[in-house]
RNA sequence: GGUGAGGUGGGUGAGAGGCUGAAACCACCAGUUUGCUAAACUGACGUACGCGCAAGUGUACCGCGGGUUCGAAUCCCGCCCUCACCGCCA
């Protein structure tokens, strides 16, 4: 939710910035702020109403402590007549306020300065590459059908148990899941993350936190029963645990790290997306999250690529690094890179992990500010997060990439975790 | 699932129609004292949205939503949540 005090302040910058995402951004700045006028305009009428109001009861009580009963019952009745001007004009600010509610909800954030204009994924702009690209043996084949053939994974027995997309890992498959989950953990906790486990349900309010709520509310589980929402990424139990709260500037930056299972509906997904790991309904993942002040999150996005580019260096994949352009980045996001790696069997790049900086946009909903050392204001904070990593299609890329005759490598890093060597 | 208790500022917790944006204590912040730290003392100390060049000032907020009243943290109704005990259970 755009921060309505900076987009008075910057309102040229704003405009420019949506419409690199293949928006109207003058038209919709100038309908935000309208709505803001409104809503103000209500507000003061409201305002000058109450405070007549509260003048004429405190004179009511005033009136009848000295005995003057006239004078009392004659501003009693003023009030009373106060009292239905006031509801009138209650109803009016209400209504200013759903109205520029629901505008606010609908805008996206605006991309930061560095964001491409575009309107797809062509137009993303590929920061750089790293790792070589694998030659394959002859014969080589797709991580579908390396799980089947190395007992790796059911996709089948998932759909009898759950449906598509609930994939069964059995075997050393199952164990790659805990050691890749291990490994991620403690790469990211030595690199200053905290660890957190949190629930994998969330409320309403939580939801609305970090933005699925209310426009991706069909992408999520719903249990309707109890009202919750299953998870569909650890940001958003982990970022709402700082949900109205005033966090002292002396305790940024915040970092934390989580693996969750993530559960997506993907109404709408099929053909060779979806083919094995590539897309599920149940994945898992492991999560970073920072809090920062502004000054500095863009110098923490940057450590966090570097120390997602680790992982992928450590595995041995090769990868490539994208600075999405307006109008292929997430709803939220004022600037995120995406790292893809390149799944050799199936001759395309895998989406692995999604880096980003929000600026104040989750914040605002959030209600997440910090205190200032210097004059004790409070100030909202900068929110962001990146996956560090998720699995599937790094297992995807890791059976594929490692393959040769005989079995599949696994890359020295993970052997500890693992406990073996090859998969054969 | 049953029964009971309760939701007040960063925390504990008082208040039971106007004297209450809210006592007291703790924490936090600034200062005095001090070789340093501690202690002691003094002061300041909620959030949001407005108005004002500013000093300042208006309004709202005591879980949420309604109602009664000139006036509600306080009374009434509905909802949500938390805790305790019992039952069941990994």
């Amino acid at each position: 939710m755009l921060y309505l005090p900076t987009l008075r302040a910057e309102r040229a910058a704003a405009e420019a910035a949506l419409n690199k995402r293949g928006l109207n951004g003058a038209a919709l700045v100038e309908q935000l702020l309208q709505a803001d006028d409104a809503r103000r305009a209500a507000q003061v009428a409201l305002d000058d109403c109450l405070a007549e109001s509260n003048l004429l009861a405190k004179a009511v009580g005033d009136f009848f402590k000295t005995g003057q009963k006239a004078e009392a019952d004659a501003a009693r009745e003023k009030s009373t007549a106060l009292k239905e001007t006031a509801k009138r004009l209650e109803a009016v600010l209400r209504e200013a306020e759903n109205a520029l509610q629901s505008l606010l909800v609908a805008v996206p954030n605006t991309p930061h300065a560095s964001v491409p204009a575009g309107k797809s994924a062509e137009d993303n702009e590929e920061i750089r590459s790293s790792g070589s690209i694998p030659q394959l043996h002859e014969g080589a084949v797709p991580h579908w059908d390396l799980a089947s053939r190395y007992n790796l994974i059911d996709f089948e027995l998932g759909v009898k148990i759950t449906g598509a997309g609930f994939p069964v890992y059995l075997g050393k498959g199952a164990r790659l899941q805990r050691a890749l989950i291990q490994f991620f953990l403690d790469r990211n906790t030595a690199a200053g993350y905290t660890e957190v486990q949190p629930p994998h349900f969330v409320n309403e309010a939580s939801g609305f936190g970090t933005g699925q709520l209310p426009d991706k509310e069909g992408q999520m589980y719903h249990a309707v029963a109890d009202n919750l929402y299953a998870i569909p990424t650890a940001e958003v139990p982990v970022t709402n645990l700082y949900r109205d709260v005033i966090v002292d500037e002396s305790d940024l930056p915040i970092r934390h790290t989580a693996y969750t299972p993530c559960f997506r509906r993907e109404a709408g997904s099929y053909g060779k997306d979806v083919r094995g790991l590539n897309r599920l309904h149940q994945f898992d993942k492991v999560e970073v999250v920072t809090i920062d002040r502004p000054e500095d999150s863009y110098g923490r996005l940057e450590e966090m690529v570097q120390h997602v580019a680790g992982l992928l260096d450590a595995l041995e994949l090769p990868y490539r690094i994208l600075r999405l352009c307006g109008g292929d980045m997430g709803f939220t996001s004022a600037l995120t890179y995406d790292f893809e790696v390149w799944s050799a069997a199936q001759q395309r790049w895998l989406e692995v992990s999604s880096v980003s900086n929000f600026e104040t946009y989750q914040a605002n909903r959030l209600k997440l500010r910090y205190r200032r050392t210097s004059d004790r204001k409070t100030q909202l904070a900068h929110t962001l997060n990146g996956s560090a990593l998720a699995l599937p299609r790094v297992v995807a890329a890791l059976l594929e990439n490692h393959q040769d005759e005989n079995g599949i490598r696994i890359p020295a890093a993970l052997v500890p975790y693992t406990g073996f060597d090859r998969i054969s």
